[in-house]
DNA sequence: TATTATTATCGTAATATAACGATTAAGTCA
DNA sequence: TGACTTAATCGTTATATTACGATAATAATA
């Protein structure tokens, strides 16, 4: 890719012509957001952060409507983005947030 | 929803055991993180973000190996998340970054 | 006015997501 | 051991997303 002159006024000059642009951080950010972008998703994180952790019980029970076939399928879909943790505690399983997770994808944010 | 005992150590007792969610901002929150939730509209950000604007045609030439009617897709997205805004010059539509929108979406982030 | 340049939209096919009920798995307790 | 509790997984269906090529729309230009 060679810098040159654009014809459009609005296509600033810029020594940033010559873009090389980081495509796994791109990847990663876009994992992220997207495990977040559901409404039932963004209310589970939300839940976990108001209750700290939270069995999976009761998230189904916060989740008005949905079945806990569904609610656990988010569930999972948070875990495997890094967003949630889960620990097994007897028959039940305790969610909490996983703040590494989700300051990643503060910065990630920023970085844009 | 009322105030009960959990039997599981995890589950914290705490002031904020009757929930009250914002579901318009969880919805607002899903509905820019879905926006992003795609490498491709990623990368458009930054490709934004780095040349200050772009004309749709470049943004075409360096999200390497898409269709135009793909990008166009893209865009179309990101705009009515209201992450970016496009301008018409000309034949061409110089796009930019909305600002208001990351941000929006940064501090939604912030609140969960 | 006809042509060119640029972008959006349309129609379509392949794939992914979201939801459900039913079932399985694994730990607890009588 | 057998019943119960809790959560995950499976199979399925409906819907949404992603990508494409083709076409339409719009402004600039010859």
């Amino acid at each position: 890719m060679t810098a040159r002159k654009s014809k459009y006024i609005c296509c600033t000059e810029s020594p940033n012509d010559d873009i090389t642009i980081n495509q796994k951080t791109s990847d990663e950010l876009a994992l992220l957001a997207k495990a977040l972008g559901h409404p039932v998703r963004v209310h589970i994180l939300k839940v976990l952060s108001l209750k700290e952790s939270c069995i999976c019980g009761e998230i189904v029970e916060q989740i008005n409507g949905l079945a806990q076939s569904t609610v656990s399928q988010h569930l999972k879909i948070l875990k495997e983005a890094g967003l949630i943790r889960g620990e097994i505690e007897g028959t039940a399983v305790c969610y909490c947030i996983d703040y590494h997770g989700l300051k990643r994808l503060r910065v990630l944010i920023a970085e844009i």
